[in-house]
DNA sequence: TGATAATTGTTATGGACCATATCAAATATC
DNA sequence: GATATTTGATATGGTCCATAACAATTATCA
């Protein structure tokens, strides 16, 4: 079920043989038959995982933003006063792993880690003025350019029932 | 929107607080609002594929097959004469990553390399007898155990809607 | 034909992401 | 007040993904 996230240099030739056409120039192997591979839930899982994550990125851009960093700002946003291990449980993100991840947020003054009064251990996690800007910039784009794709290609109906049952999938499965 | 593969350490917090469920003794800070988060494809896009790799794992852990791994199989079986190239790239690995992989599956005697007479710089994959018998254990495997799992999930019409969606969107995105 | 280019499998290598163990500081528990 | 737990952090190893480079072989074409 394995897809890389490469953009496939084949991408043409396989574009060409899936419509049917034929280079008469070069003899040219036909394409292989996917079989039962085309039916396989987490191989067309993960295949459309990997193009929406590129199309993301591909939205982002201009704001640097990857899916990861993305809902860390969204999450943040939503749940002011919480610290880090709370932020980053929520979203499945270790807690060692998600240091660098607030470094690199914090160094580009994104969000900002703050000292709990309460509790000295704990960082409490707020977005900078920078940051609701540039998420509200994200927010905007992603909609734009990103969510709404989905609408074009399936419509607004089709596109609230595929949310809903991935979400199922990803709670109850 | 990123999620780690980790079964979260608060998943029984989690569903307590889902099925709304008070914990009278400890005094418990609320969950935190996922907000726009539900809604983002890429978010419960990666999150149902997390879930659905990990029941895979399970069901296959009699036979020790990873998705990647199946998948290979069943292209190799599918498409028998393939060489390593033909069958890594229609599955977006990429060439220097399948050797490993290969050398994996040879090991285990479930797939052979035979030099191509053709072209003596091609190995041609095909599969061993055990390699046929363990493929056609996985099948029944990953039929009876995972995707049934989805029919009981969604019901049968749900469940090709969200297959065929998820190909458009791996195809067209 | 023979020189050059392209392809195949492979190795080496680095990056991104994920997971575990461990630590010091602070807090909770008893 | 002694012990255990929690929080953020560091170190480290594993897996997967991506690129460059190489030898052997084949294709191209002057």
């Amino acid at each position: 079920m394995t897809v890389s996230k490469t953009a496939e240099k084949s991408s043409e030739k396989a574009a060409d043989a899936a419509k049917g056409r034929k280079d008469p120039a070069e003899p040219q192997a036909e394409a292989l038959q996917l079989g039962e591979l085309s039916e396989q839930l987490g191989y067309v899982l993960k295949r459309a995982q990997l193009k929406v994550f590129e199309n993301f990125l591909r939205c982002m851009a201009s704001l640097q933003l990857t899916p990861a960093q993305f809902s860390v700002l969204l999450l943040v946003e939503k749940n002011p006063g919480r610290n880090q291990t709370e932020i980053a449980s929520t979203l499945g993100i270790l807690r060692p792993n998600f240091v660098a991840m607030l470094d690199n947020l914090e160094s580009r003054d994104l969000c900002a880690r703050i000292r709990s009064t309460n509790d000295r251990r704990s960082h409490i996690l707020v977005l900078t003025d920078k940051g609701k800007a540039v998420l509200a910039r994200a927010k905007k784009l992603v909609a734009t350019k990103h969510e709404a794709r989905l609408n074009d290609l399936l419509g607004q109906s089709n596109r609230e029932a595929l949310i809903g049952m991935l979400a199922k999938i990803a709670n109850e499965f």
